[in-house]
DNA sequence: ATAAGCTTCGAAAACGTTTGCGTGTTGAAA
DNA sequence: TTTCAACACGCAAACGTTTTCGAAGCTTAT
């Protein structure tokens, strides 16, 4: 087991300084042809690499960022982490992943864990119980050490950093008015209790197109679901007791669950019930039948917000502290869970 | 923005030696007790951290794993990751996550690039390619490096470190031996190319069991498919042509799309038709009919190769060279898809 | 032969820590 | 008054780099 070669290794055994070492590897003028290439050799010879931690601490950059998601097993947060990946990769960057578990304090220990050198910047999807709290402090901390932040999806207004988002109230005017243009009156929402912000924004954009088409907003039709709770006979209530036409389900899991028991129930999708859902993971795809639903392109996203983030990395020093605001756009992706 | 403050800055301020301060933030008793509270409470008033780097550098530790896995969205890696961020995160460690995309290249890129100081472990499993070019030197030389190396899911025997897999073979002979207690005879099994060596185990496992039971292998009926290809027509034909008591699959997507198959055949499953897969992710779960399937724990699986890492690293020095492969008990978890 | 100018290299600082050891000061004991 | 601990603190090295600057040694021109 031969440990890894330092400069200071090379020099002494081939009887030079460490500087001149140091040149000769980056091919400075500085140092004569020959010393050069002896020396190069020699390093080719026992595959020196620069140490990272070295460098990192001497650039007091680590070329590594982080992203903060709630959690990892949600398709749309991985295809997000695989977005980062990609175009953190292509310009030599690492990608730390942190789970908050949907936790604050988890949320809170991760940033003020890794603030101290550790990372470049952070790309965060803020967790449950933060957007629940609302308490932004740990994210305010960092920013003002000239940490650079980018929140994509799960955002906050009371941040003034760079996001990256789909317009969820859009999308969701857009997946109820595709409804509405159906002919379908009698829609009921799927979605979650307020404070998850974009549960929040899907239900505006779903009053919205209602409003819109002077339909008659039925809170009755609108199941807001906790996220600790058994929602399934909640969606079967709302099954039975309305004679709907149509279901918008802010997420695949609701949607599909929705598909379930309509089949429980013997009601035909899509031939008595249409259904659209939101997020076009797996679940969607591989469903029976397939559902139809908003496609929030997560690899986009993820491309996006860490090119926002390493710009600004890359600028420095410039503190542009013009913040901006990416929107990606949705689609309906339509299946066979609608009309 | 206050930027970070460092020894030196409280040093300078309170007009003390840096090792002073080091030591007093360390409750050293060689410092009296007056500067050690002056000294805390300064350090606490402007929110002083160790910079990770800098003792990363002198520790030539990075408390950093990392994990190179072939794709974050399979739904099975994801798990893995949560398991070995869990176990990481309680043990202080971070955990940098690589992607492999399935490709040699980048596989070696990235430990390449990483096993330089920047981490002080890797926990992988192989992508496709790299079990197909049988070529292993990049972890060779890691491991050579003495940087610990623990190998999940698709291992190899030719190196030899730390491993955690499932018994494919015996997970798939069970699935296949509860198939044929159902009373099947014809059963196909829809699997991936030799070179994965999952693939290859699983296989193995599925003709074993035929054999234990004296029931003819048809080799009509095992369907081998290439990562690239367009293999549902390919199932299709399978189904057709094959009057077939029921499937195996060795994945959630073969499974899956066999049901959709069936559907569009006519073919009821469970009724005329059972179907099992292998990996128990959302899609079984949430497909109709719910698909019964082999479970591999990723979580458990995760969990157990980041300990296996982490004591490895801090055992240290003592070069065990003991090494150990971890096998990860299965379940099958039945579900509506089969008798 | 000497000054000037290259070429070629080394010393040292810097990044931010930790820590063994040396040193100066104090107080008390002799 | 001298001696010697104990106490309190600072120096410096180390981790592995990069880079500025200075200093040799050599060649060339005067």
């Amino acid at each position: 087991m031969k440990r890894k070669v330092t400069l200071k290794q090379i020099a002494k055994e081939l009887d030079v300084s460490i500087s001149t070492v140091s040149k000769s590897l980056k091919n400075s003028l500085e140092i004569s042809e020959d010393t050069r290439q002896k020396i190069q050799a020699f390093a080719k010879l026992y595959n020196y690499k620069p140490n990272n931690i070295a460098l990192s601490l001497k650039n007091r950059k680590t070329k590594t960022i982080c992203i903060i998601i709630p959690e990892i097993i949600h398709h749309f947060f991985a295809t997000v982490i695989s977005g980062v990946e990609n175009v953190a990769n292509e310009n030599g960057y690492n990608v730390l992943v942190c789970l908050s578990d949907e936790s604050f304090d988890k949320e809170v220990i991760n940033m003020e864990m890794l603030a101290n050198g550790s990372i470049d910047g952070f790309i965060m999807s803020l967790s449950k119980e933060t957007q629940q709290k609302k308490d932004f402090h740990h994210i305010v901390e960092v920013i003002n050490q000239g940490m650079p932040v980018v929140m994509f999806d799960r955002v906050t207004n009371d941040i003034l950093c760079d996001k990256v988002i789909i317009d969820d109230n859009l999308a969701a005017f857009n997946a109820t008015q595709f409804l509405i243009d159906k002919g379908f009156k009698k829609i009921a929402l799927i979605t979650t209790v307020d404070y998850v912000s974009v549960g929040k924004l899907r239900t505006q954009g779903y009053v919205k197109a209602l409003k819109n088409n002077d339909i008659n907003v039925d809170e009755s039709l609108i199941l807001k679901i906790e996220d600790t709770e058994n929602f399934e006979p909640l969606i079967e209530d709302l099954l039975t007791n309305n004679n709907l036409d149509a279901v918008f389900a802010v997420n695949e899991i609701f949607a599909v669950t929705a598909i379930k028991i309509a089949r429980k129930l013997n009601i035909k999708v899509p031939e008595e019930l249409s259904i659209i859902g939101f997020t076009d993971g797996i679940i969607s795809k591989y469903s029976t039948p397939s559902i139809s639903t908003v496609s929030q392109n997560g690899i986009k996203m993820g491309g996006k917000a860490a090119k926002m983030l390493i710009e600004r990395l890359e600028s420095e020093e410039e503190e542009d502290e013009q913040y901006s605001t990416e929107v990606i756009e949705t689609e309906l992706v339509e299946r066979e869970s609608t009309l």
